[in-house]
DNA sequence: CTGAAAGCGCTAACAG
DNA sequence: CTGTTAGCGCTTTCAG
């Protein structure tokens, strides 16, 4: 800031009342007179005055910023859920901070960030917070003002905003059942991911309740990534007894594996169908496009940050504490990599 | 906050010492005596003292935080330059703060965020500011604390890291002469963009230096998403006269273009050769994986982070105003989808 | 309805 | 080397 900068003391000056009230006409203009407050709006606009947000928030002990954590900002899964969080913000007076939880150690308390008042509260895109965390939240008393959004810390009494990803398993396995299919894979998440253990029950009950048949080695562990499907395709080559439809944890899981069964010569959707998860945008014009899950990725980030504004609005100590878990709905989208058997 | 918050004066009288002495303590330990430093960090483990960041900030007249800009939050391919934005700010005491410009009012002036205090620097992934904006930091005396990334602003003198966009063209075109193509079309960005313009210049230099043919309608107006790819397949299987091969100006572009083209039973790499932008994830593992121009995205946001942390670091005013701008290598990715004529 | 005054929690002269 | 003191710029009692 190299312009000389204009403070309230100035503005009251200029219109010939007290700093007080200033700042009255600032939060409260109502409780003035017209006359005054017409004073001290003109007075406002000849200096062009505006507040001191660092100062606001120190008076009045908030830190006006809340964080945002992401797991990897590199993976674009989570830039659509981060654009609804934003926009969501966007008009209230709180700042958005992002973090990567990536080189997280785990002795940098996240607790610390509330209590170096940087921010006010935290919606977390990760459920892989350690017990260390969560138990920090609590001893602190910020647990009040922590949300999870997509993914959420299993056993944790903490609100979250999820998807229905049982649902959305269930939705894949009906899907892949109507056209004919009996023989279904599953290439799942990363082990002690929540989303994983989800869409896996999802998958292997719907699968039991139409009476399908299965075989361990249809369930193959992946982590979400291209790399994954890749090796999900190669194993699913070597089998003896191929499964005729394979439903993947994610959309890039479903790439790799789309991709490298195509270099084996085994094409998607004659020989193999696949289905995926999330909807992200690609999927509409890969080859072929892919028959998916839709998550309301934007969704779930607003309806999160509607959750973390509730809390915040919340006498300190005073925030709902009813375990809130809001689901919300998934669809399957039929594209061409799915076919009859 | 609901623990009792510990303030520096409680430390202070924990250790039997001045809260200025505390306050050196933490900020330039060197000058204390081993004796006291020791008693003052004895009492601040004893009291579990944090340092109240908006208070300190207040004092020392900063926000301690910077602005990212992002044209679209929603596009995957921002989040690998915010990942180095982010990455890179980690350690240090600014706080990262991202805002989408989609639905920037262009009466909320961005240099209001500087005046409120709220911010101490700016990265802009967004080329496009108007010029109000840009005539508001330097009115304030703000622009010294702006600098772009991936993208700039064309005539601006602020400065900005890039990728050699001109030289990726060049490198596209060559690669496909050297595969024994003459008959090159090209999809650009949106009109107004600086990418597009970079993009486009190089590609058209490069053709006219091996003396290549050129044709109007081989060069196509698009908007770097994967709907333009497929208009410009359209128009392409349309054309009486057909490139051989074609360089889109962004990855998805060449998604959009590729997926329609096989729809049309024009295959790719056999019928024509496609060269995309960016190397972003997907490419690998589409089909044909993409050959492609690689930006190396992490290392736009770090180094406009270096830059920008360079000038957050001089006196106010004196930041180096040098019209800086720093040119990130491209390199070409050859994959499969292009092939000899 | 408006003003005076007391800080929010911290740092930086300025003395000693 | 350490303490005293004066604010950073704002909001909010408490009087009037």
């Amino acid at each position: 800031m190299v312009q000389k900068t204009v403070r309230i003391q100035d503005v009251a000056r200029a219109a010939g009342v007290s700093t007080a009230t200033v700042s009255r006409a600032l939060s409260n203009p109502g409780i003035l007179t017209e006359a005054t407050r017409n004073a001290v709006q003109e007075a406002i606009r000849q200096t062009g005055y505006r507040v001191n947000q660092a100062a606001r928030n120190l008076r009045k002990q908030r830190a006006g910023a809340v964080l945002v954590l992401v797991p990897n900002l590199g993976n674009p899964f989570f830039s659509q859920i981060l654009a609804g969080i934003s926009a969501r913000f966007s008009g209230t007076d709180y700042a958005v901070l992002i973090r990567d939880t990536e080189g997280l150690q785990d002795d940098t308390a996240l607790v610390d960030y509330f209590l170096d008042s940087r921010v006010d509260g935290l919606i977390s895109l990760d459920g892989n917070l350690s017990a260390a965390q969560m138990t920090g939240f609590t001893a602190h008393g910020v647990d009040g003002r922590v949300v999870f959004a997509c993914e959420w810390v299993h056993g944790s009494a903490l609100p979250s905003v999820r998807s229905d990803n049982v649902m959305g398993a269930r939705l894949a396995v009906q899907h892949l059942h109507a056209l004919g299919h009996h023989r279904i894979a599953h290439v799942t998440g990363p082990e002690g991911n929540v989303l994983t253990a989800a869409r896996r029950e999802g998958m292997v009950a719907e699968r039991d309740r139409l009476g399908l048949p299965s075989r361990a080695e249809w369930i193959m562990r992946g982590d979400f990534s291209m790399e994954s499907g890749q090796a999900a395709a190669r194993r699913i080559i070597a089998m003896q007894e191929r499964p005729t439809a394979v439903f993947c944890a994610s959309d890039m899981v479903a790439f790799g594996l789309i991709a490298t069964l195509a270099e084996a010569g085994v094409r998607v959707p004659e020989d193999i169908s696949v289905v995926g998860f999330d909807d992200i945008e690609m999927t509409q014009f890969y080859r072929p496009p892919l028959t998916t899950i839709r998550q309301d990725r934007r969704r779930l980030g607003v309806r999160a940050t509607e959750l973390l504004l509730d809390r915040l609005a919340a006498e300190p100590g005073q925030e709902p504490r009813d375990g809130v878990v809001e689901l919300v709905g998934v669809q399957l989208i039929e594209r061409a990599s799915t076919a009859p058997v």
